[in-house]
This record gives structure tokens, sequence and C-alpha cells, in this order.
DNA sequence: CGACTTTTTGATCCGATTCAATACGCGTGG
DNA sequence: CCACGCGTATTGAATCGGATCAAAAAGTCG
């Protein structure tokens, strides 16, 4: 478990640097994690050559080996239906972590393909597993991180359900912002990795409809946009526009709260 | 750790053969634990009393405590807007383990109210997660669960996200189906617990519309409704109606597919 | 039985899709 | 360097599905 993957794995003694001098290690798995115990999940990541524009980190249907944490760029996952449509499920920002869908079926239900040039650690998921019976707060990491992405699901669900366009864009836009901003980008300003075609299908609409949204939101003064580049101009009236979602378009349910 | 809540537990040898004897016991969490195992499992699990119609479990923002198993009957999750009204999140059946998205915030995203008169197992979290840490195969078993839930969401936003209205009552009859069935329930027969204005909101639809839907789907020969009582007379037409989702609706996204 | 809630049915309206066409961006090769 | 072609993005006009408004019918429960 040494020398057959010499060629994948990067060396202990180069890795031992490694996730301590990420800048993404307080965010990424290791949260509360230290010395001794850092080392030992350090020891178990593969760290690969970073993946270029459309290339594939793992496809619908594979075996599930492991989950990838995005070091920088961005990734998107999708299903393909029997058409060969795409369904964008997800877009993943650095230091998010990729595949953990995979867990139930054993198998990945989507295909994950990069964005832009993405650099990331594949985390073989059986020693993962194995490592957290041993590190309770490695355990707690990755349950949180699991049930994050549920919360983020049903957000995502209600979203859909019945929000309007506006609401969804808003949201998407929010989202990015705030994903970013914790990484220590910019909030305000970033590159939309991503296509329109991307976008909408993520979203739920059409494509000239996505189109037509950042026209809008531009001529709002809401946002600017040039190309893949957009500015949030006022974070506060785009947050309005989310929150004022839910206030009765579909009628309130059985209101009788015993 | 015995004495304190001698109320709420029920003495250990009367616990002794509950989940050996459950008849969910092999689709519940202990999946794949044997003898001792379960017994320490069991050891952990609070029975309380039935909730009746309409009672809570927990509410929204209450501090994370416990995962909630279903043994009969049926809870609806939803949040609370600031308007008042509802939506909802989510609908659990016998079998299946409701709170696991508190995890990530330590307290409930949303509240669970019983649909009927529902008994379930209070399992304390801090203690199944220790647990897990000795139990590999607990652990894997709750990871599993989790990555259920996520795949789970990730279809329904799907769903949600870009199908028909009738596409959507379809694939929450389906989903009923197969769950109910797999708990050894009938699959083409069955109570609906939620009220139509509950189905309404989980679907991201109007109440009217998801009546004429029961209609329709009533005239088409795919099912009979009385109320809350449906029959599904033609499983493969219903199937049929979700399969053809992704047929065009919205174009396939970048096809370059490296 | 009578008040109230839930469900159904009907008519109208609006947002988002669809269809269609044009403009832009970008890499390739002449 | 520019012309060409192809994918992506934008813009316009017509259509349609589902929401909304309104009201009747069917359950539910004290």
């Amino acid at each position: 478990m040494n020398k057959d993957n010499n060629d994948k794995i990067v060396t202990l003694s180069k890795i031992k640097v490694a996730c301590q001098n990420c800048s993404l290690h307080q965010l990424c798995l290791p949260l509360g994690l230290e010395g001794d115990d850092l080392d030992r999940l350090e020891a178990i990541i593969k760290r690969s050559h970073p993946l270029k524009k459309n290339e594939i980190a793992f496809h619908q249907g594979d075996k599930f080996q492991a989950v990838y944490a995005i070091r920088a760029g961005s990734i998107k996952t999708y299903s393909v239906a029997d058409d060969g449509s795409e369904q964008i499920t997800g877009f993943y920002l650095p230091g998010e972590l990729v595949g953990l869908d995979a867990i139930s079926e054993d198998s990945h239900p989507c295909s994950a393909k990069a964005l832009e040039t993405t650099s990331y650690c594949e985390i073989p998921f059986s020693r993962l597993e194995s490592l957290s019976s041993e590190l309770p707060s490695l355990q707690h990491q990755l349950l949180k991180i699991m049930s994050k992405e549920i919360t983020h699901d049903a957000n995502l669900l209600m979203l859909l359900g019945k929000k309007t366009a506006d609401e969804r864009l808003a949201s998407l836009l929010l989202s990015l912002s705030s994903r970013l901003s914790n990484r220590g980008f910019s909030a305000t300003e970033f590159n939309l990795s991503m296509s329109r075609n991307d976008i909408a299908s993520y979203l739920g609409l059409a494509v000239e409809t996505v189109s037509r949204l950042f026209t809008r939101f531009q001529e709002q003064d809401l946002i600017k946009v040039d190309g893949k580049f957009v500015q949030l101009l006022s974070l506060d009236n785009i947050k309005s526009m989310v929150a004022d979602c839910s206030n009765n378009k579909h009628s309130s349910n059985t209101p009788n709260t015993a």
C-alpha cells in the first residue's frame, strides 16, 4: 500500500506539509483535527494532476472509490438521461467535497466534469471511513458535511419548487457569492465558470430565460455582467428578492399548528 | 444515565427484544448489526408515546438532540416562512429516519408533524455518534442513509426543477408506492396521510392543480381515487410518464463530453 | 345539525417556454 | 491578419401550462 501507487501518491515527506499549508485546511475536512490526526488524514489523500476544462473526475455509474475535495477551480455534476440530455445537479467550488452522494449505492449517481482547470484531492473513501472510526472529530465533520449537503438540497428544493425565475437566479448568485467569500474570494465580483446552459439546467429554466434575467438584472442595477464576469452591485437588493420569496404565492398549509 | 430518564426510556429488559422483533429491524438503522451490537444500539433508543395527528416531534430551530425512526404512521417536515406559510420539505414513512438534516447546524432546520397517529423511536444523536465510532457497520449504515437522502433530494431537485405538474404527481405516487412496498405494504393501493395542500406545497404546485391532476389521472385510468385512498391502476403507465421526463424540454448542455 | 375546513370545478390571467432569428466569441486555417 | 464556421448568448413574438380568483361541493367535527 505504499509502493504500488507511488506514481499517484506523493511521497509522505512531501505530503507532510500539504494540508497544513493548504489555504483550505480549515474549511476542508480536517476541521477540528490537529497534529497527529491531521497527518493521518493527509496520508490517505492522493493528489492527482489537475483536470483540464471539460475533463471528467468520475462518470455516472462508476464504482464509488473516493470523494474529491476541490482545491482550485470548479466542477459541475450532472446526470445524463437516456436521450443524452444533461441535467446539472450541482456546482462545486474550492474547499467543497464532491461525490458523497455515491455512498448509498456504492456508485456515482452523476458525473463530475471540470468547468475550468481544476486541482483537487482524491480521498479514498474506505480509508476515510475507517479513519473516521478512530477519530471522532473526523467522523463528526464528515456527518456534518453530509448533513449540510442535505440542508442545501432542501433549500434548493424549495427554490426550484416554487420560486420565480428571478428568485432562482438571485439565489444562485447569492449562493456562489457566499461560498466564494467563505473561501477568501470576493463576494461581489467573480467569474461564472459555468455556461448559461449549465445555469439554466441547474435552475430549471430555459437558456433564453436565464439570458433575459441577466439582462434585466443589469437594467435594474442589481448586477453588472460582461460575459462570464459578474459584479453584484447591491447584495442587499438581491437578497431582498429571495427573502420575499415565500410570501403568499402558495397558500399556507394546514395552518392548524397544534 | 439510567435512573434519571427511567420515565421516558423503557427498562432494559423490555427493550431487549424490541428492535429484534421490530418488523423494521432490517430496514432501519441496525442493518448489518448482530447480537451484541444490536443490543447496544437498542440500549440508547427511547421509545416515546405515539404522536397523535398534528402533534409535533420537533420544532424548527429546536436544538438537535435526536433523530427519529418512524415505526408506524407518517410524518411531514416543513419550514415556516416569516409570513407564516408552511413549505413542506418531506414526507417520512415507516422505517425512515427524520432529522438528519439537523446535524450540520446543530438545530432542526424544519419542524416535524405527525400526519396521523405515529409511533417512533427517538435516537439520541450524541450516543448514536459515539456508538458509530465503535461499530464500523453502524457508521457505514448511517453514512449510507445520509447519502441516500442526498440522492433522494437530488432526484427531487430534478423533479421540481424541470418537470411538469403531471410528472411531479406521478413521481410522488411512485415514490410512496416503492417506499411502502419496501416496508411490506401494498405497492398499488394506500392511503395518502397528507392533505392535498401538503402535496401541493411539496410538489411546488397550487392545490387546485393537484386536485385537477387527481381527477385527470383518474379519467386516464392511471389511478382510482376516493378521498385519501388511492389505487395505482397501471404502475407501468405511471412510470412511463416520469421516464419520458427529460426528453428535450430543456436542451442538452455542453454536449462536448470530453 | 350547523360552522368550518378541505377538495373540486370553472374562468381568466400571467410568467416562462418555445420557436425563430440575429449577434457575439473564439479557434482554425487560408 | 482576416474569413469562415461553430458554439454560445441575446433578443423578439407567439403559445401554453399552471397560478390565481371565484364559487360550489364534500368532508369533518363539536
